[in-house]
DNA sequence: CGTAGATGCAACAGTGATGTTCCAGTTAAC
DNA sequence: GTTAACTGGAACATCACTGTTGCATCTACG
């Protein structure tokens, strides 16, 4: 892990286009070349080489952020300290916000079990569990719920309230529909 | 559409053989070559291609086979007349046990748009929101229920099940927990 | 048992992605 | 303004996958 010296501001501005314009590929079509990511970012094809070695390289980089991203999303909601309904709502916003933007990262994040951001992702795993747990110590869960398969469910609901019609809405309506159907389901109150 | 005369039964034996192994194969590692497919089912690759002139006619394959299974369970399933919940019951256990069976070609069915299995799929969509409309009359979903909101929760939920620690239990027993997380979510009673 | 069909194997051509190198021209930083 | 870093572009080697052909051998089916 050298302590490579920092990249001049130009080298920056080009890392980001390139992740950017990767995402937005990537997640239309996840086999895209390096070509067609290096053209949609308006560099040279070297240049993207020169960034990241691999593609492999490139997904890292574009799922570290994710995950950063998501560790901060975590540290404002605040899970182990908040009342767990309002942290629930400002987590599954935020996080809502991460998805929409980096959907193909978030999605290789929570998949890909071999990859270094998986121990990012178990450290959101165990925040949202503790959260969870405190709701149903309120009671806002049931008693006998299973908070693994809740974890699961919650993940499942987040990720389909960025598909469909309704994914142009305001994170915190998404947020809003997300928590409300993980409470309570589509049954009647 | 040609009426192509019927394969000989060794023939026949391959393309079966071909399919699962190609199943089992893409489900891990969507990017699986020809030659690791035709290596797993144990044939050659000049076979798989003379039976599967591409990749993409090979997952289409795959893909009218699970949506052939799909109408099958909605037709057992009697979605239009069975009562809402018992329908709900069967239709997500048997729809459990082809997505067990058949995860990737699942996977390309529910996302793909563009590819022939669409139709299929628009079929299943349609019968599935009969029957959660049915439910919703009958009082079983919330009057103010959002039907495609609801039924896309039902598909994250069947394809959740599927993953995780608790993937071996007995479809009935997965499907039950889909439908009550679908009715009451996690919250109490 | 005879034949049409099916298979394995080897060989081949084509394609597209990858990764590297070199160099001339541009740009940020001090 | 000098320098070191960055970029674009072309060129090159490599590689894996794809799709096809021909042929000898085997096997289902009548």
């Amino acid at each position: 892990m050298g302590a490579t010296r920092p990249l001049r501001a130009d080298a920056e501005r080009s890392v980001r286009t390139i992740l950017e314009a990767a995402e937005r590929l990537l997640s239309v079509n996840p086999g895209a070349s390096m070509e067609q990511i290096a053209e949609a970012a308006g560099v040279a094809r070297t240049t993207v080489h020169r960034r990241f070695a691999n593609r492999q390289a490139l997904v890292e980089a574009m799922t570290a952020d994710v995950v950063r991203q998501l560790d901060e999303v975590m540290d404002a909601g605040r899970p182990e300290t908040s009342p767990p309904l309002v942290a629930l709502h400002e987590i599954t916003a935020n996080v809502l916000r991460v998805k929409i933007g980096w959907p193909f990262a978030m999605g290789v994040v929570f998949t890909a079990a071999d990859s270094p951001a998986a121990e990012g992702k178990r450290r959101v795993d165990d925040r949202c569990l503790v959260l969870l747990r405190r709701a149903r110590d309120e009671g806002l869960l049931d008693a006998s719920a299973d908070l693994d398969w809740t974890r699961r469910v919650f993940y499942a609901l987040i990720g389909e309230a960025v598909h469909g019609p309704d994914s142009g809405l305001e994170p915190d309506a998404l947020a809003q529909r997300v928590v409300d159907t993980l409470l309570h389901g589509a049954g009647p109150p």
